[in-house]
DNA sequence: TGTACATCAGTGAACGCGCGTTCACTGATGTAC
DNA sequence: TGTACATCAGTGAACGCGCGTTCACTGATGTAC
């Protein structure tokens, strides 16, 4: 079956966009190439004719999930929009349609070569993401401040998912946006 | 060869003392089973003589990892010095020492069964330590700012393990410290 | 005190399974004539 | 315009491998007599 010519790059998009999903839900490791093709509605004979290696999709997929989020900040009216949305149950509760430092951060911090760049790069991307937001520049040196914010974010997020208890989980994102706040 | 009778447990402690380490290092699903056990000195075979399954010595290295670091938390003179141990570069640099949070929260939150509770009671101590620590109480409920250091604490390790520069980690984590301060 | 035996922590081969990866093949459609 | 063929994205069986788990066996030493 022969398919128009942008037919391929459509399907490589379709199998990084899937696998940016699965990924965040699953853990990197956590996914197969079959279940990760089965999610873009294919087989796992053709992953080979799109991606050097089971690595190189994941790289591709941590960038795209990296870069998602940093539109979810672009996005958003202000910082306070910004922390209500990241600082908020539904996060919480779908890793998989976000932040992919509070996701895949202790697996990525173990990850090599191409995979473990892309964690770095992300992790840069959203600490200059806060920093934007929260001073209003678009360059100059990130500031304890905006350092310290990422860094609250990120933990509130992984620790709201680790307690068996929705109640404390709030508890943590609230005060998280409480500190910025006051 | 027949043992005296106290040294079964003595081996048993020492796998999950091994293990404690090596799945922090490498990974929940990061380590096999013949490797734990190769790092407590023993071949797989005997694995199952001392625990029922993976998941068991899982939960319970979890569980022991977690009683480290609070333990850590105890023997500090006061709040700066706990923050100077888990805000240094140190233990950016060693996960198998340290908080099992940093090292494997991400992985923890996608755990079913014994391993998932275990880190959520993880999880939940980590927060009464700071709590303690911070405001010099053993009881009563978690304030804001108590929950609000610990997820910058969380955050900032798992930030600063994920980029490739050692000055911009070095800042992260002073810029947690620095917060406190103030 | 000396000997025969029971114990049982630890060994290593083996199990079925799913992994990442390879490869011969398929077949619908674009292209050449 | 109609037909024959080349293309190549996608298929699914197969590869070697390491996994978690099982099990028959080993052999040093505690215990019984």
């Amino acid at each position: 079956m022969r398919y128009p010519k942008e037919h391929k790059a459509e399907v490589r998009a379709r199998i990084v966009e899937a696998a940016a999903r699965a990924l965040r839900r699953g853990g990197l490791d956590g996914v197969s190439v079959p279940a990760l093709m089965r999610g873009a509605g294919l087989t796992h004979g053709g992953f080979y004719a799109h991606f050097e290696s089971r690595d190189a999709l994941v790289a591709e997929a941590v960038a795209l999930a990296a870069s998602q989020t940093s539109g979810v900040f672009e996005r958003a009216a202000d910082l306070a929009a910004s922390l209500d949305r990241y600082l908020s149950m539904g996060h919480v509760a779908h890793p998989e349609e976000g932040c992919v430092i509070a996701a895949l951060g202790a697996d990525g911090a173990r990850a090599e070569g191409a995979p473990r760049r892309a964690f770095s790069e992300a992790a840069k991307g959203l600490l200059r993401h806060v920093y934007a937001r929260r001073t209003g520049r678009r360059d100059g040196a990130l500031d304890d401040a905006s350092l310290a914010l990422a860094a609250a974010m990120v933990g509130a997020v992984v620790l709201a998912r680790l307690v068996d208890d929705d109640a404390l989980a709030a508890r943590i994102l609230k005060a998280v946006r409480e500190t910025q706040r006051g």
